[in-house]
DNA sequence: CATTTGTATCGTCATGCCCG
DNA sequence: CGGGCATGACGATACAAATG
């Protein structure tokens, strides 16, 4: 998992983050059909899921800070877009007025 | 300086969706 | 269908800035 097995170098913060909560025991996968998986089996899928559950969440939210930096760059540009119409309008109103009179 | 408040980041759970 | 992935929602924690 990580190199040396404890926190990830991201990771400054809560060490207690990392603790698995309330652990709920899945009733489905409860051992009583087949002994012989058991827990250990059980809890080394689950942990698998949550490893690949947190990688996932960690990947998605990368993803969407893109898209959202994406999206703020291309309001920048329409603004100046915008902006720069809105001069060349002005602009050649003035045109025309002058013609005109 | 201690407390409160706001914000960022994380891990987990629940759920919808897609593919084999 | 069932399994796995992507993502929204939630609660916990850390940290910074504001307030008294």
């Amino acid at each position: 998992m990580w190199a040396t097995g404890d926190m990830p170098a991201y990771q400054i913060r809560s060490p207690a983050s990392s603790l698995p909560q309330a652990v709920v025991v899945t009733p489905s996968t409860n051992n009583l059909d087949n002994p012989p998986m058991m827990a250990e089996e059980t809890t080394r899928k689950r942990e698998l899921r949550l490893f690949k559950n947190r990688e996932a969440a960690r990947e998605c939210r990368k993803k969407k800070k893109e898209y959202v930096k994406c999206l703020e760059n291309r309001v920048a540009v329409l603004e100046n877009q915008n902006k720069t119409l809105i001069e060349e309008l002005k602009a050649l109103k003035d045109l025309y007025c002058r013609e005109t009179d």
